[in-house]
DNA sequence: TTGAAAGCGCTAACAG
DNA sequence: CTGTTAGCGCTTTCAA
């Protein structure tokens, strides 16, 4: 592997290419000031032929702002984030934004090393994420002389945070049951050292009385498998609905019904969290579940950023961006 | 959220403060030049006192390296991509460099969009991924004035491409089955059009002859249910082990031989490949499978431009890094 | 041993 | 309307 560097065409290669001086360059193909249209195009022309573009290290130095961000990340294997990653990246390569990824591993000696490398690098703003919500930066991010919006995680008062309406969330699954007809609606759920665990439980809560218990447990299928045994062998009537706090408790909740030969969703409905589609489309029947939007949170958090970096303020606080419900055939 | 921007310091602020030119404070820090060790440590320190922390565009700049890298990837929900970023970002972190993060998403027009932001920014190389290994990019990139390697994906010839071994892991597979004393495996697997499918078939047939037929499928759990109940309907007697080309068929597979009130892995042994483990891990009984190391091909891929990049070297041609078997109960 | 000066590629005043 | 000049923050000759 050869590896041969012809020097780039710079600013100067144009000017006398087009036989101006580099400051009309400059100003040409910035539109900026005036000048005959006549020679502004033949500028243009003469980049174009070389293939001029601009040096944004240069131009960077000299603006103070270098179209970059910081993506800070501790997931390495959820499928949360590659969406929001996806969102993020997408959002500001339209405004020549590129986006710069750390992986932090969890890791705070990584963590620092990765953020003195992005201020090094002079990015205009960090975007800090996590893999559940009330999971705070191993570091004190606020003190940066640059923005930080979060997404998908906590942040320090006054701070951007985006995050998906859960309440809102778990407030459409349950009452899509209820238009279903359902009267005994059952939440089997993750631990409840998850924020979001809790704020979907009061929505169920809130919609559904306290006649049926809540179920906290583990993010595993075991888990849906184990608490439907649970609410079968009780002695009073088993649910004619179940709304499972994530996807992998739906699907084991779907198999264990299916090993009680109860028909889906003839006697019980079942709607899951989260649709990933890998395994909601999988599952038979196919799990109705909640989307919570993940690349659109990242778009968001995005632009939040780019906002900020260019000096514009904005209202600080948690935004909670609405969850849909995506209907498949086990409701 | 307000928005301060306190002007960073830099190497003036340093020499002002130690008492010497902005010429001697950077040889002192960079360990350049001579000069009393006194001298030397009086700057270091007033730097440290400061937070001094050198600008990496105006290094770059005038270095004609800017420590940052792109990678380009249209994989947004995979589960392959993610641990192999994280280790294109974990290994060039040590080096200082960064990483940009681009999702192509599959579209000619804005891989070219992503790729121009980077070439703007200087980037010293570039990392491109894909979700299968025989996709090539949709554009030309080895007329880039930068070097280019390719990982989980195919390049043009004479570039550097890393990928995982399938042959290699299909072999461990098959032979583990063999070692467990299997005689009759037979191998159900995604679609022929993926080269990995068919390179992983040949493993098979290598290590068992052409006794047992090849299923090919789709990448799905439907699929692995659907093949069991093909080869157990058949005259001769059924397999006592199953080689799958993924998790997902492996879990279809699962599933259809509990159906049948088949043992696992007494009767029946089954393999999967990925090594997926939410889904390895939840399956009863826990599944045996193939891990690829997606994360060391990403630290490889990552040390492979950091090395191209700094102008050394290095030879072209496909590196295949060997898989790993992760046993589990199913065999 | 240290400092002055030039220059990386670009933009923005200010002259002409 | 166009060009000269200064300077962004840093490294690197070259003189002192």
């Amino acid at each position: 592997m050869k590896n041969e560097q012809p020097r780039r065409t710079t600013i100067h290669d144009v000017a006398k290419a087009a036989g101006v001086s580099i400051a009309t360059v400059s100003k040409a193909l910035n539109n900026n000031g005036r000048m005959q249209p006549e020679t502004r195009d033949r500028i243009k022309r003469a980049a174009a032929e070389l293939g001029f573009r601009p040096n944004a290290l240069a131009r960077g130095l000299l603006s103070k702002r270098s179209f970059t961000v910081g993506l800070l990340t501790n997931d390495t294997y959820g499928r949360f984030s590659l969406p929001m990653m996806a969102g993020v990246s997408e959002a500001l390569v339209d405004h020549g934004v590129s986006v710069f990824l750390c992986a932090t591993n969890d890791d705070p000696a990584l963590t620092h090393l990765h953020i003195e490398a992005l201020l090094d690098k002079q990015v205009d703003g960090i975007v800090f994420s996590a893999t559940r919500l009330d999971r705070r930066p191993h570091m004190d991010l606020s003190s940066l002389p640059i923005p930080v919006v979060y997404v998908f995680a906590e942040g320090p008062p006054g701070s951007v945070v985006i995050i998906p309406d859960d309440y809102q969330g778990a407030r459409i699954a349950v009452q899509h049951l209820i238009d279903k007809g359902r009267k005994r609606i059952a939440h089997i759920t993750g631990p409840d050292d998850y924020r979001a665990v809790r704020v979907r439980a009061e929505a169920y809560r809130d919609l559904c009385g306290g006649d049926e218990p809540v179920l906290f447990g583990e993010w595993e299928e075991s888990w849906g498998h184990q608490a439907v045994d649970l609410l079968w062998s009780r002695d009073q009537a088993p649910p004619d609905a179940l709304f499972c706090g994530n996807d992998q408790i739906a699907r084991g909740a779907i198999d264990a019904l299916r090993d009680r030969n109860i028909a889906i969703p003839e006697d019980v409905s079942v709607v899951g969290f989260d649709n990933w589609e890998i395994v909601a489309e999988q599952t038979r029947p196919s799990l109705t579940t909640i989307d919570m939007g993940m690349k659109e949170l990242g778009r968001q958090a995005g632009l939040a950023v780019l906002t900020l970096s260019k000096g514009q303020s904005m209202s600080g606080g948690t935004r909670k961006l609405p969850c849909s419900l995506v209907v498949r055939q086990s409701s």
